[in-house]
Formats: structure tokens, sequence, C-alpha cells
DNA sequence: CGGGACGTTGACGTTAATCAACTACCGTGG
DNA sequence: CCACGGTAGTTGATTAACGTCAACGTCCCG
């Protein structure tokens, strides 16, 4: 299959360009598969045979308590992979948010494959190394930061560098999933996008897209500053 | 100073016995530091031209934000190793919580060495898997659970493997801190810990050391179970 | 066209933050 | 050795934030 990827048509979508991702494709035979939305592909606890890699869509990591509460890891888009590291278990079970194609790998190969090929090491360390950073930031918005506050966080981690630009961005997830992500309830972020959009911090185009107007007020209010009250944004400071 | 390891008095507490430390002390060049409490180690957004772990004692790696608010990311305790993974960049501050001994590497010799022994690799994916699950861990903890459920959890990892046993666990850092790492107000942990005290989950003997009386219903309560109701131990149940 | 899932908004209740008083402890210096 | 002051911890009263409950609107798919 690696031998002949030079000469698939360019649309067939089952292989990321570049990055963490790539590497592996390149160095591992994988089994693509195609996922429907809230479709199950791991169970916590379940024995780690496999690594998987997110060719397309987004896929959601989540545990849920005893009593049903759920806590969403985090979502794995595109060129995410999950369960590297030295693991015997997942620790998390997964669905797909969206329609998706993933990649699995087996994990014995791959760790084969690390022990012969730096390049593979090398894609490994950085995936881990993203992920933790991802974390980091997850963390922290868990616990310091109030529900505005996290919910603005949240939508400038989505739009990424589009943030800037005024782009169109997708939230693919729904609002429920945004809540058991941030750890609030999915009134707290509706009624938080509805703040935002009469601050005049972002306008939505339906419920599943926004774009930011004013970069400069969302990122003061998710870096934690002044008592976590929304102030109107002000015009002429957009984009700042 | 490997060559001569053998000739150090048992005294000399300035090695780890065993795990990823253990091994990049015996690959690498370290420099040994104690610290005294509060002393800073390292800067938040400083390069990383070090990598550091902590031979004994314990630090907090912590970010604050512009209005003073902190979060504690995580203790280190010894055995632990802070600035793993490909960073240009320190993500967090850090602190000694009790007199601690430190040990630093150069992150450029510990890139070579990775690249030639492949003991060096694996004790680096080890210690940035414990990482990922301690993260995982205080991730859940922060997004699904409740203030009491959050400091029972915080006891029973604190308490580790001793928690079954009634030994006595140090809780070494303040209340502030168990505060600042749980997302919470010091008077909350306070609160918490009294309550669990009268419940007859756990006994103080001092306000820094505890031991478990009822480790089930503590687990019940910190695995996020019924409407975070804290129930009176039942004496027969202990230790189950 | 109808039903169900999802999203928004409002009213109300609960949790935990805030504000405040008080106590215990520890190191320092008289 | 005790007096003193500062820090840390506990506990209570009050308030603010957010969860819960409920009603309603909207969109999508059958």
């Amino acid at each position: 299959m690696t031998a002949l990827s030079s000469f698939r048509p360019a649309y067939a979508q089952d292989r990321i360009e570049a990055g963490p991702l790539a590497v592996l494709q390149q160095a591992l035979q994988g089994v693509t598969q195609t996922l429907k939305p809230d479709q199950h592909v791991i169970m916590e606890a379940s024995e780690r045979r496999t690594i998987i890699g997110v060719v397309s869509g987004m896929l959601r990591s989540f545990r849920v308590t005893p009593d049903g509460r759920r806590h969403i890891t985090r979502f794995v888009d595109a060129g995410g992979v999950i369960g590297l590291g030295k693991l015997a278990a997942f620790r998390a079970s997964a669905e797909a948010v969206t329609r998706s194609a993933i990649v699995t790998f087996s994990a014995k190969a791959l760790e084969a494959a690390m022990a012969t090929d730096p390049a593979v090491r090398e894609a490994v360390l950085d995936a881990l190394t993203k992920e933790l950073i991802q974390r980091d930031r997850i963390q922290f918005r868990l616990g310091r930061l109030w529900s505005d506050e996290r919910v603005a966080d949240f939508l400038l981690e989505r739009a990424g560098a589009r943030g800037r630009t005024g782009a169109v961005v997708a939230l693919e997830m729904s609002r429920a999933d945004i809540a058991d992500h941030l750890g609030v309830t999915f009134e707290t972020v509706s009624r938080a996008i509805s703040r935002f959009q009469r601050a005049g911090m972002i306008a939505m185009t339906d419920a599943h897209h926004f774009t930011i107007l004013h970069h400069g007020a969302l990122t003061v209010l998710a870096e934690g500053d002044g008592g976590h009250a929304i102030q109107h944004a002000h015009p002429c400071e957009a984009a700042s």
C-alpha cells in the first residue's frame, strides 16, 4: 500500500499530508476505515492492540462516571493520534463526532518500528508533545477559568490561526459535547455564546459556524484577566 | 560522576533508585542542587535548556493568570521529571514545596543520548506516559467532579498504594496549594477534609498527615457515584 | 407534514466563592 | 521562657455563579 501511494488519485482522502501521522502512515501498514457520526471505536479499559490515527473528520475521547456524567477528554482532529505511549489498555472510550476516516496500526508493529526507525521515534515524540501541550491548556482552563472564559478559550482553540483572519470556523460538535469537554452544562455554553454575540465578540452564521470579530477581547477573557465580566467590544479595537 | 557512584555512601541522597529518572542519572551528566521551600526553579515561557529531575522532596508546577489566579498543574514527587518532550520553552513555572534535591540535565545532551541509547528512549517514553496518565486523572476530576469528590480523589492519589493499608500519608503542601491544584478555594478544601473526618472516612493526625479509614467510601465518592452526598461510613465495610 | 433532536432562554435552587471572625501553630526576639 | 506577630487552618454568614427544571423555537429527516 505504501508503495502504491503515488498512484492514488488526489481525491482519495485516506492519507494525511504532513505531521506525525503522515510519518506513521509512511512507515507502517495501516488499515483505513470510515466511521459514521457517533460510531464507537474504542472502549475504555480495553486492551490496546492498535494505535488509531484520524485521517479526516473528528473523534471524541471520553470517560463516564458511574452515575452518568461524561467528560470529553479531547476532540481529536484529522492528523491526531490516539493510543500512543506505553499503555496496556486504553484510558478512555472514543466515538466519531462527524463522519470520519481513521487508520489503525498494530501497537506491536509501531513498537518494532520505533526501535529501528528514527523518523518514527521523532513522530511519536512529536505527537506526545503536542498532546501534552493541548492537555496543559485544557487542564488550565478547567482548573482556573470561569464558564465564560472556558467557552472563549475553547472557541479560540478551535479557531486556531484562522481566529485572527475573520474566517468562518466550524464547530462540528454539539453544545452538549462542548459542555462535557469544558465541565459545564450545555445551557451554560449556549448562554456564553449568546453573550459573546451580544457583546460583538463573535458572529454565528448558524449554530455550528462562527467568526471571531474581536480577537483581542476574546483573548483577554480566555487568558483570565479582570473580574470575568464581558465588556461590549469597541469596534476600532477589532482584530488586535 | 557516574563512574564514581559506587563509592558514594548510602546516605548521600542525590540518586533515585529506580524508574525513568534513575536511567537518566545513569546515562547523563547531571548537576544536583538543593532547594529551600518556595524556592523558584523554572520561569514560565523561559527557554528550555535543561531537564529537571526531582531526587527528593517535591516541586509544584504552576501558571498564573494576568489577574492573579494560580493553577498548579501538578505536584512533582521524587522520581518525577520536568521538561520532557520537544519543547522550545517551559510551559509553567516551578517552585519547591518542601526542601528538595533536584538534578538538571542539559536538554541537548538528553537529545543526543536518546539518539544513541535505547534505554534512555525507553525512560523518556515511560516518563511521558506516566505524566499523561496523571494528567488524564487530573483533567477528569477538574472536568466532571464536584468539590468534595475532587478532594477525595486527590487524597487517594496522594495515598497511592498506602491508601488501603491504613498507613499515615503526608500532605506536604498547604491547603492553598491543594486548592489551586483542584480548582477550588482553600476554604472549600478545608471544609471537605473536615466533612470526611466527621463521616469517619479519614483521620487527620495533624493538618498535614492523614490515614484513610474507609477506602471504599472515599473511592466511590472520588469516582463520581450517586448524588455526591457524603454518607457516614459503616465501620464493618472499612478497607473494602 | 409531523416528530424528535438540538438549541435558546427564563425562573429557580444548589454549590461553592467571598467575606469575615476566630483559633492554632511556629519561629523570633525580648 | 514567655510574649508577640505572622502565617495557616477552621468555621460561619452571605452572595454570586452555575446547575437544574421547564418552556419554547428551530431545524432536519423521515
